[in-house]
DNA sequence: GCCAAAATCACTCAAAAGGATGACGACAGA
DNA sequence: TCTGTCGTCATCCTTTTGAGTGATTTTGGC
């Protein structure tokens, strides 16, 4: 977050010199004040949507995850399981496609990470549930209202 | 998302006007431009992470909203699925066992049989069900009204 | 800016799981 | 009686998984 806000400035820095050359070629014109402005306006705009959008990418995902649903209980609230029992997002998330039948080595290939960070993560999120194999983690994960 | 952006565009406008307002009372300063244009630009940079921030709440909103509700059948009709996918009771019981979390050994000496029996049950099991891992084995087993 | 938590990756060793294949007895039904 | 299915067990070999340990980098809150 704070390299988002780094290289918010330095944009801003090149733009705003940009712009005060430019200035010097509409200075001439009529109205080049409004000009000037609006195309201040319009490009600190810009950057701020897409600051906006970079702040809030990370609340998105997190959103996003609390979506199955069983037949039953509504299934919403693993956020609250989740922290309750010390599981991090990342460690619920290795849990999740470990329940849907994917080998640890498909889910570094999924993730975009090492065959061993996704062990470490298992081996954790074991350790936290009580496990030893991956089916009874998927197992508590269910009772516990960790999955769906 | 509409009115978000109708609503940016009209305190736009009404900053605009105000700063065209406030243009005129520092034009008598010295390097007002600089001000003027520094004026907007933070005016516009806020406006843009807070019109972003909408946005993606917006986003979050739809995203919760696709809420599926997956079909909860009461489960008694095991019996009919085992055999079209011809697996047998012992199959069945064996990956009953296994979707409970045990390992092959547990399911050994609950069943008093030998552990290379419930390998070969297994192993059989997951060709007829088309999985390699008993994780998936569990969770094709299920999609399919095997297991509740 | 500092600090704690989280995420990442590596390495070793042991255990568990899985694939392939063969075999044998029980038993039901043609 | 013969045959096919089922359940049982074994052996060999490979892959996967799990435990234990240590280390570095990112991230997020204060």
């Amino acid at each position: 977050m704070k390299r988002h806000v780094l290289i918010y400035g330095l944009i801003g820095g090149v733009l705003i010199t940009l712009l005060k050359w430019t200035e010097y070629r509409f200075l001439v014109i009529d109205h080049s004040i409004e000009i000037y402005g609006g195309l201040i306006a319009a490009t600190f705009a810009v950057l701020g949507v897409w600051l906006g959008l970079k702040l809030t990418r990370a609340q998105q995902r997190t959103a996003v995850q609390e979506v199955p649903v069983t037949a039953g209980q509504p299934f919403v609230l693993d956020e609250r399981k989740r922290e309750d029992l010390g599981i991090t997002r990342r460690e619920l998330e290795i849990l999740e496609l470990i329940a849907r039948g994917m080998s640890n080595r498909e889910i570094a290939q999924k993730l975009y990470v090492s065959e061993n960070t996704v062990k470490t993560h298992s081996s954790r999120v074991f350790d936290k549930l009580g496990a030893r194999r991956r089916t009874q983690a998927v197992q508590l994960g269910k009772e516990r209202g960790l999955l769906p």
